[in-house]
DNA sequence: TCTGGGGTCCTAGGACCC
DNA sequence: TCTGGGGTCCTAGGACCC
């Protein structure tokens, strides 16, 4: 029998950031984008939540008022990508089969050890002096049980779930502790008069099936530890499926320029990405949300693969125009590149003219001075039609793929 | 009761073909 | 011309995860 490893680092944006900020330390600490402060809305609610006993919902200048310890940290993705590399680092004096779940999850492959739970322990130790944080961890014979194991007791703590025990320990949870149980499943099931997650293993797997597809069979051998997938290795990441950026905006989007302006912000960030991951694509998809908060989503597919902004950035107006509708305020806008291919081996075809060649190699050279001088040090020109539209700053990639591990180290 | 943003997967329904 | 059935592909939307 197998034995299996979750590591779940405890609270681990705000813990990174105490580890820079000591005087933050032992504070309650809500991490904001810059996005939300623009907004002036917490990402963190529950943390001032807790502090401050108070109703989430506030915005910053509210929260703050409510609780005047709070302290506002923009976020870091350098540090917390560097802690998640060396937690890594860790892992793999144990084992070379880790699997990244996020940027602060792991799941390690230990073999037939019986020593898991020592194990578990050590790294907890080792976690918490290396690099100053917490974490729970999760031992058990197949992935979702560890994963449950390390959701069972936080912070710092390990959790053995056996087939002895996994009845005692996990049965009584209620259905929404367990994993790919959301709220929809959860309130289908309730009305089948389940609540706890024995209810879900003990149910007729048809009815799970006629209720939820095939993820309901899925749940009923999950809640019974059938679960044989496997932990794969850091070298054996699943393929990249698509890369999206997305945001709200400061005020409504009304005008036709303002839907370029933020449309163009997201192209660039969203071709950038692509070309550093040496990807192109077939498919550009849009998504749009109204004040009344309908959201919609379009896509459109290309005759030959891109990864220019310019080129995104006319699909995406393209299929804007398309379903637009005349008044409509809009709240948030997205693009999403998919259908993606490796740029190598590419064959030049009959829609790659000189002109868009050219386009290509100087965003190309755009990337190189923005990883020089900073993000946005070359950008295209809409997006100066309106700074206030355009000065937010997508997000990127946020785990640590395995050629960047190293980096981090 | 939905915070905002970045992803993946599944499914129902429509279009199209034979 | 219509009907029906089967198969495939695509799209939009929803559900889940962190």
């Amino acid at each position: 029998m197998k034995t299996i490893l979750h590591v779940d680092l405890n609270n681990f944006y705000a813990s990174v950031e105490c580890m820079y900020d000591p005087s933050i330390r032992g504070l309650p600490v809500a991490v904001c984008g810059d996005i939300e402060l623009r907004h002036g809305i917490v990402l963190a609610k529950n943390y001032i939540a807790k502090a401050a006993g108070v109703k989430t919902g506030y915005t910053i200048a509210d929260a703050k008022r409510a609780c005047p310890g709070l302290v506002c940290v923009l976020p870091h993705m350098d540090r917390y990508m560097r802690f998640s590399a060396m937690a890594k680092g860790i892992y793999s004096d144990y084992t070379d089969k880790i699997e990244s779940f996020g940027i602060d999850e792991c799941w390690l492959d230990m073999g037939g050890t019986d020593k898991g739970v020592q194990t578990a322990d050590e790294i907890r130790k080792r976690i918490r002096k290396e690099l100053g944080v917490t974490a729970s961890v999760g031992v058990s014979y197949n992935k979702i049980f560890a994963k449950m194991g390390s959701d069972y007791k936080k912070p710092d703590a390990t959790t053995e779930i056996t087939e002895e025990n996994y009845k005692d320990l996990l049965w009584r949870l209620p259905l929404s502790d367990m994993m790919f149980v959301g709220r929809a499943t959860e309130k289908k099931l309730r009305l089948y008069g389940m609540e706890t997650i024995g209810d879900l293993a003990s149910a007729d797997p048809r009815l799970l099936e006629r209720l939820l597809g095939k993820n309901g069979l899925l749940l009923h051998r999950f809640a019974n530890g059938r679960d044989n997938s496997e932990v794969s290795a850091l070298n054996e990441e699943p393929e990249i499926k698509s890369i999206g950026n997305s945001t709200t905006s400061p005020r409504d989007i009304i005008t036709d320029d303002d839907v370029r302006v933020t449309f163009m912000a997201l192209c660039e960030s969203v071709a950038a990405r692509l070309r550093r991951h040496k990807m192109k694509c077939y498919t550009v998809a849009i998504d749009e949300r109204n004040t009344e908060l309908f959201a919609f989503t379009r896509q459109k597919h290309l005759v030959s693969p891109v990864c220019t902004a310019d080129e995104i950035f006319a699909a995406a107006m393209e299929l804007h125009r398309f379903n637009r509708r005349p008044g409509e305020k809009l709240r948030s806008l997205g693009v999403r590149a998919s259908s993606l291919c490796r740029e190598e081996g590419l064959q030049l075809t009959f829609y790659d003219d000189e002109k868009k060649q050219k386009k290509e190699a100087a965003e190309r050279a755009a990337d190189e001075i923005n990883s020089r001088f900073g993000r946005k040090s070359v950008v295209h020109g809409t997006t100066m039609i309106d700074r206030e539209l355009s000065s937010f700053l997508p997000s990127d990639d946020r785990t640590v793929s395995p050629d960047r591990f190293e980096a981090y180290l």
